[in-house]
DNA sequence: CGGGATGATTCGCT
DNA sequence: AGCGAATCATCCCG
């Protein structure tokens, strides 16, 4: 990661500034290394294994840095301060004990007795103390010892004693002598041209100005040591800049999320995605001032785009390029390294091939993808989230209507049609609300959706009982091209609308959650959802499984993917304590700014829950262990309306009380077993279209049920798609208690992507620790230092 | 050194 | 809090 020293007051990325710089500025010299220092408050309560390292840690520093000021104290003396040290850290009593030796004989100079790992440690306890003083003591006491001789650790402390006493040459030195970790690269750097400047200011006896670092950069560039070569312009990685280019093309103002992801991967802070993002913008909004628009040249997009206007990002555009274009310019921007910053799992697929939960099945044709967190990215393939939906066809969506965004989720649609893609049919999705769905509490299953097959060019209508912003005259969505997913985690379909173009991929199973899934355990019952966005909109599909059949319903707008927990004795950790029989949906990531949507449906009212009727089709699913694509099996229609007359009477009334719940930010989420849908014939179609064809009720209609006997189709259909649930409830949720049985992932729902947010957390915690662990040594050592 | 390019900042608005 | 507009400060090329 290449390095440029931050503009003056402006601000600069986060890790470039603070910390290691301030440590820069040498203090005066410090003539009594035991006088304590710092202060005291910054001791937190910590517990754990954190408390215990960083107390080791500590402890090593102080009886080390002890024995090194003490220099000519009787070695006893010190070993019997580590005893002491060791005795109040019991964790840490082996650290401390070896550093305490170590630290005694090397003020007694004698030959080195512990290991360049403890050297280390200590070292990168005084440089976090910012004790450079105590660091060059501690330097100087150690024998040249071979085993310290490419300790990264210690060469970094001596260069940074040699920055802070002002000997360039050697820090030059060792900078160039050794190839550091990339980690180390901006303190280095720093290191590196602060001495240049220091020179030369020293030289001129006047400070540097801007153009005057900016000609010692030049002159002294970065060794390779501490520079991996990665250009930066402006402060910003190339390769940053195009993350955030690409971005741009396909999202002017992404959400929130969208930038933290962004932020991410681009290793830039969040407000440096955001001033980008405004910058451009306003840039291209009046492109006639200075504006020589020098874009062209990398960037037409955003000429076109921007430009033009707004949402000009015409479909056409894109999906003239889709497959082609789209997918060289994401490839060339699909760098291993951006994923391996993201922490996600990118995966390149060069053959055509189903990356299923971590197994890699063979696919055949089209591409679509989506998948969480983790970036698959091959050829022909179909990946759900790390399910893969089967050998498919390109998904075929007619641009028939509408031009709007639309969305399809996740589900492939694709293999839902077993037919060639001649034979694909429309697929339509309705969207009833367009962008903003914001929090609802409740879900309506606004969005209707015609399966092919099922409802043939049937656009269904729906209206919630409780109003979910529905303003937006449905569009009817069709895909004309595979879906891509982008190197951002965004899946872009072809053809969308401006906005709508975006999928936020981290949405839907992520590998981690997806246990090695088999669905044979819980008879098949599964539910997949899978959503997808568009510009606001957003939509999504569940699927539910009952004793083999797959039931793909489609969510409300903003509805986010949910994981249903196992449908075994586990009882799904779902934290709505109100919803005993509710199919509870955890969310996984929301997609939109204002995402939320939980659904749940209760056992009574199934009929109507969010489920979307439309979205209901049938996939036969094989409940294997590995997810290996099986041969499809074709469901027959008649079984599921057995099925469905079994379970409810078709005269139930369809729009039903069904209740949602928002189970945002509360819930956890919990996938056990899940079911693969595989097998891309699915359902005969012939069978159901008869019956669904009909269906073609307003929402209105459906919504007052005033017209039963019209809607019974539909209810039918509903019930479908509903019919699972019970079942699911049951065997998911046998009680509300089970809660606390589970040893189940759970995920909170709460605004963190799933695996994303996981890694997040995590390093967020490790990076606190480290903070911490820096804090302790500091307080920890001033402490041992004054009862010594 | 001039001037375009670009990131950051400020201010007002919603 | 986020956006747009204006502006500043620096980068960076010629």
């Amino acid at each position: 990661m290449g390095w440029k020293p931050p503009p003056e007051g402006k601000e600069a990325p986060p890790e470039v500034v603070g910390g290691p710089v301030a440590a820069l500025n040498p203090p005066p010299a410090d003539p009594f290394p035991m006088e304590p220092m710092g202060s005291p408050t910054a001791a937190n309560g910590e517990e754990g294994a954190a408390a215990a390292v960083a107390a080791a840690a500590a402890a090593a520093a102080a009886a080390a840095a002890a024995a090194v000021a003490a220099a000519g104290a009787a070695a006893d003396q010190v070993q019997l301060h580590s005893e002491l040290l060791a005795r109040n850290h019991q964790a840490a009593a082996a650290a401390a004990a070896a550093a305490a030796a170590a630290a005694a004989a090397a003020a007694a100079q004698t030959p080195l007795a512990f290991s360049p790992d403890h050297v280390a440690c200590v070292c990168e306890a005084l440089q976090q103390g910012g004790n450079l003083d105590r660091l060059a003591r501690f330097l100087w006491s150690l024998p040249q010892s071979d085993l310290l001789r490419g300790n990264e650790s210690l060469l970094k402390a001596r260069a940074l004693v040699a920055f802070h006493q002002g000997i360039y040459p050697e820090l030059y030195s060792i900078l160039e002598s050794h190839s550091f970790e990339s980690a180390n690269h901006p303190l280095l750097q720093q290191l590196w041209y602060k001495a240049r400047y220091s020179e030369a200011e020293r030289a001129r006896g006047r400070p540097l100005g801007a153009v005057d670092k900016y000609r010692l950069r030049r002159k002294f560039p970065l060794p390779r040591t501490i520079w991996d070569g990665e250009e930066t312009v402006y402060c910003f990685k190339e390769k940053s800049r195009n993350a955030l280019k690409e971005l741009y093309k396909q999202n002017r103002y992404p959400s929130p999320a969208e930038k933290r992801h962004l932020a991410k991967i681009t290793g830039l802070s969040l407000t440096q995605v955001s001033n980008w993002f405004k910058n451009r913008r306003q840039r291209d909004r009046n492109p006639s001032e200075t504006q020589s628009k020098s874009e062209s040249d990398g960037n037409p997009s955003t000429e076109d785009e921007s430009s033009k206007g707004h949402e000009d990002l015409s479909p056409h555009s894109l999906s003239s390029s889709s497959d082609g274009v789209t997918n060289l310019s994401l490839s060339s921007h699909l760098e291993p390294v951006y994923m391996q910053q993201i922490g996600n799992t990118k995966i390149s697929l060069s053959s055509p091939g189903v990356l299923l939960n971590g197994g890699l099945v063979p696919a055949s044709t089209s591409p679509v993808f989506l998948n969480g967190n983790s970036f698959i990215q091959g050829p022909n393939s179909v990946i759900l989230n790390g399910l893969n939906v089967g050998n498919t066809q390109t998904v075929t969506l007619n641009p028939s209507k509408t031009s709007s965004s639309i969305v399809n989720n996740g589900a492939s649609m694709t293999d839902i049609l077993g037919s060639p893609s001649e034979d694909v049919k429309d697929f339509k999705v309705l969207q009833s609300s367009t962008t903003n769905s914001a929090a609802t509490t409740s879900y309506n299953p606004s969005v209707p959706a015609s399966f092919p097959g099922l409802i043939p060019s049937t656009e269904v209508k729906r209206e919630g009982i409780q109003t979910v912003a529905s303003q937006d005259g449905g569009s009817v969505v069709t895909f004309t091209t595979p879906v891509q997913i982008n190197q951002y985690g965004i899946v872009q379909i072809p053809n969308s609308g401006t906005n709508g173009q975006l999928l936020n991929g981290s949405i839907g199973f992520s590998p981690l959650q997806l246990p090695p899934v088999s669905v044979a355990a819980s008879q098949g019952n599964i539910s997949v959802n899978s959503s997808t966005s568009d510009g606001g909109t957003f939509t999504s599909d569940s699927t539910t499984v009952q004793q083999g059949k797959v039931f793909f319903s489609s969510l409300a707008p903003s509805a986010l993917v949910y994981t249903v927990p196992n449908s075994g004795q586990t009882a799904g950790s779902v934290k709505q304590e109100a919803l005993e029989r509710n199919l509870v949906f955890s969310q996984l990531m929301p997609v939109n700014q204002n995402t939320q949507v939980n659904v749940n449906m209760s056992s009574e009212n199934i009929s109507s829950s969010g489920l979307h009727p439309m979205a209901s089709s049938l996939v036969n699913v094989t409940p294997t262990h590995n997810f290996p694509l099986t041969p499809p099996a074709l469901l027959n229609a008649t079984e599921l309306n057995a099925d469905i007359s079994e379970s409810q009477p078709l005269s139930t009334p369809v729009t039903s009380t069904s209740t949602v719940i928002s189970v945002s930010n509360t819930n956890y989420a919990t996938l056990q077993n899940c079911s693969l849908i595989t097998g891309p014939d699915l359902m005969s179609i012939s069978m159901t279209q008869p019956a669904l064809g009909e269906i073609v009720p307003a929402a209105g209609d459906r919504v007052d049920h005033s017209s039963p006997a019209v809607h019974e189709d539909f209810v039918r259909e509903h019930r479908l798609v509903l019919q699972s649930v019970p079942n699911i409830k049951e065997d998911f949720i046998p009680s509300s208690e089970d809660k606390s049985t589970s040893n189940l992932l759970m995920l909170d729902s709460k605004s963190k992507y799933v695996l994303d947010g996981m890694v997040e957390t995590v390093c967020e915690e490790l990076e606190t620790d480290k903070k911490e662990l820096a804090k302790l040594q500091t307080v920890q050592l001033d402490q041992d230092m004054q009862d010594l």
